[in-house]
Order: structure tokens, then sequence, then C-alpha cells
DNA sequence: TGCGATTTACGATGAAACTCGTATATTAGT
DNA sequence: ACTAATATACGAGTTTCATCGTAAATCGCA
């Protein structure tokens, strides 16, 4: 096979997430924002992000010194990936089950709305 | 702290869906539906449901020879706080986001059908 | 009663993820 | 040019998962 898909872990997304906010960004800049959340080392930080660079989860601009990293993916498309990973491990692969937990019982009127505007979108696509 | 809140592994979640289904099980129940899916062996099975009664994942009744286990939490309340976790890591706190991203482009006519009906019902609730 | 089948118990192995220490290189400021 | 600060590189230790082999216990039955 020429590719596997990566699915990132855990601390790997946190990382994605910091990332997606922020792009292109050096370890230093990455490391603030993730330290301020939890206690970590900054190597580890840089260590993560280096095998993230291994795994092609993130690019990488060495023209500088300190190197910038840039997600690979856009966050959209890793959500699809962990989603689809999740239906499939932990709601026997419905659809439906998964947005029944998501709504729960305190979906607001707005979220609603909105997901029905969605389903109209979708249901023209269809056709 | 008196509790950490076990998360299930992936392994141990192919094993809770079988669970949810056949509620109590013997390893060998559990097993031949495991194993339909997935080449594995018997200990593995074995083993693995060992763990998770260690960890509270299940409850083992002991009186018969061969141990029957049981899921300790439904479906339903591991699933919430699967997906609560993932919205919170992954959709940065957005609902709406991770319904978009489950529905994706190919949900079916059932599917939405479904979803609305499910919309329905929540709104009646909200009053 | 004795044997084969089935079961649990336990330990070992290997892979992946996470963390960090130390070494080395580069830069900026004096 | 020297030093302090800051970078990356690299390896190694720890933990968690996942898998399985082997041993010991128990049961059914000829």
């Amino acid at each position: 096979m020429i590719c596997k898909k990566v699915v990132p872990t855990r601390s790997e997304l946190n990382i994605l997430n910091i990332l997606w906010k922020v792009q292109p960004a050096s370890v230093r800049q990455v490391h603030e924002v993730l330290s301020a959340e939890q206690s970590t080392g900054y190597t580890t930080t840089l260590k993560t992000l280096q095998v993230m660079h291994e795994k092609g989860l993130v690019e990488r601009d060495e023209s500088s010194r300190a190197h910038l990293y840039k997600a690979k993916e856009s966050a959209g498309n890793t959500q699809n990936s962990v989603v689809k990973d999740v239906i499939a491990k932990v709601f026997s692969g419905s659809k439906y089950d998964l947005v029944v937990s998501a709504l729960g019982k305190k979906a607001s009127s707005d979220e609603i709305n909105d997901i029905r505007k969605l389903l109209n979108t979708l249901e023209k696509q269809n056709k």
C-alpha cells in the first residue's frame, strides 16, 4: 500500500488544536499554549512535534533556526476521520446513534434549527 | 480523589459492544462473536475481560465455573462520555460541528428522516 | 476413577505512546 | 570572541495496550 491513514493520538490532537488556531508556529509558541493547559516539558512538545512530522501529520519549515510547523490536514479532514473512527468503534457503525448521543437531551432550539437546515441541504445534494 | 473515570480502550470497547447486545455472557460467548469479526485468541478475550473487571468496567458473576460478565455502564452512558470527550477535544466544544462531520456528505434519506424525527422529539421535550 | 475438554489464572512479550535528560548546534548581545 | 540563551537531535526510561502461551483447576462422562 502507498499510504496508511494516520490517526493522531491524544497528545498529537492537543497540539493540532493549537496549530489549527495559530498556523505555522514554532515549538515554543505551541509549547506556551500547551503548557498553560497541562504541565509538560519543552522537549516533550518538541519531540511530539518531531514524531508528528515523521508521521506526516505536520509540515515543517526549516529555513530559520526555529522550525515552523503547520498541520498538514485541515481541522475538517482530521475531524472527519476521528468521527468515522468513533462511529465504528463506539456506535457499531451507526451515524444516527452518534447524533442522538451528541444532541443528548440538551440541544438548544438554535442547534436544532441549524441541524434542520443542514438536513435540507444534504437532501438537495442527494438528488 | 475517590475514583478516576475509566475510559475503555479500543479492544475493551469492542467487547463492550458485544456485551451490550448479549448481557451477561461467558468468555466463550463473547469470544465467539469477537473472533468472527477479528482473528484473536481465546485467552486474549479472557485476559481483556479480566482486566476490564479489575478496572471496574464490567461485573462478574463467579457462581458457576464459566464466569458471566456484564457491562457496568450502559451503552448510552459510555457513549455519552466518549462523545463529550470528542466534542471537547476535537470540535472545540461545538456539538453542531460534530453532527456536520458525522453526517458528512453521504447521509442517506433514511438517516436524514430519522434525524428529523429525533429533532421533533427533542423540541417537544424542550417545552 | 480416570481422561479429555473447558475454564481461569498468571506471567511474558512486543508495540505504541508519552515523557524527559543530555548533548550538540546556533544565535544574539556584550 | 566569549558567554548565555535558545534550538534541535537523539536516545532512553516508563507506562499502557494488546496478545498469547502455559499451568493449574474443574467438570462431564465413559
